[in-house]
DNA sequence: TTAAGTGCAAATCTTTTGCCACCCT
DNA sequence: AGGGTGGCAAAAGATTTGCACTTAA
């Protein structure tokens, strides 16, 4: 707890930011002024991560997050981008998932949806689906409780469209 | 891969185990069977592990079987406990979850049923919903993949009947 | 007999932290 | 000025692995 910042009344927040497919530019500005409304420093580290995450649409590991911030700024370290990470996911600016089981992997919080693995290349696909979501609150109802959060995710195999060599 | 053994031809087989809510030595019997087919030493160690498999019907972490199983047999040791999950795991025999983000917890592989994740006791119901299946298939083929396998793991916190305090 | 299995400790890997210098506000 | 921050390296925690010894088949 030596960097206790004064998250504790922004913690746990759930609203996500409307971020749709917005240019990078524009996340860019959003997050920044995410970050003025946490009172964070806007120091040249967090804007690389800023940055960084801006970029994304896809769905790296910290390691991953770590190397592309060294491409804009050689020698920010890994501390910094946990540490900043860690302060966006308890603000709600981004999600980390533990798809495989090795690492942990984040994205920009942008409203609700999906993710599809694809268990051939490893990708994924996020996609959005409304019907889950009353389905899922009645489910949970029915065990006596109220639906707070829940996580979804397919694994599949790309379908072939007609007769191809598959890999392996 | 210094232990390869002859896992390789039952790798990845998607069976699960017919195991509802038998009797934990009808489990046992179940899993000494499946290591049967495997050709499996039936180890001392192994045993113990199947008998604290069989005895589980909640989702403990690997220290906590390893704890579980050190009541039964006090030298049994992490790494074999770990590589014994490993093998199981890889046989389809037991599931792993990656509920917090500490560590993995597990429980036998039986059949499809979800998570329902107390957020408030940290407790894991399970419950099955044949509806969901049918639906997911869709969607993935929506997007052109096979369904191969999903997760889904609801967070909700207990219903409260009345007026009652809050945590927190 | 002999390959699979085990224990132990060291090695990995990911993520967190203590400490101190430094920069943003 | 002063507290939030970043870097570095050590720490922590989970899981894996090398090696020599046991043991099931």
């Amino acid at each position: 707890m030596s960097h206790p910042s004064k998250l504790s009344s922004l913690d746990r927040k759930n609203t996500c930011l409307p971020i749709g497919h917005m240019p990078p530019g524009e996340k860019v500005r959003m997050l920044i002024e995410a970050c003025v409304a946490l009172r964070l420093h806007r120091s040249r580290q967090r804007h690389v991560v800023i940055q960084v995450l801006s970029e994304m649409d896809d769905h790296p590991d910290s390691r991953e997050i770590h190397r592309r911030a060294c491409m804009i700024d050689p020698k920010i370290s890994v501390a910094t981008i946990y540490r900043t990470l860690s302060i966006f996911e308890r603000a709600g600016i981004v999600t980390r998932h533990d798809f495989g089981g090795e690492s942990g992997r984040y994205e920009l919080a942008s409203g609700r949806h999906h993710h599809l693995v694809d268990r051939r290349s490893g990708k994924v696909v996020d996609f959005q689906d409304g019907t889950f979501d009353a389905l899922l609150k009645r489910v949970a109802a029915e065990m006596g409780y109220d639906l707070v959060d829940y996580r979804l995710e397919l694994y599949g195999e790309p379908e072939l469209p007609a007769g191809m060599s598959s890999g392996s």
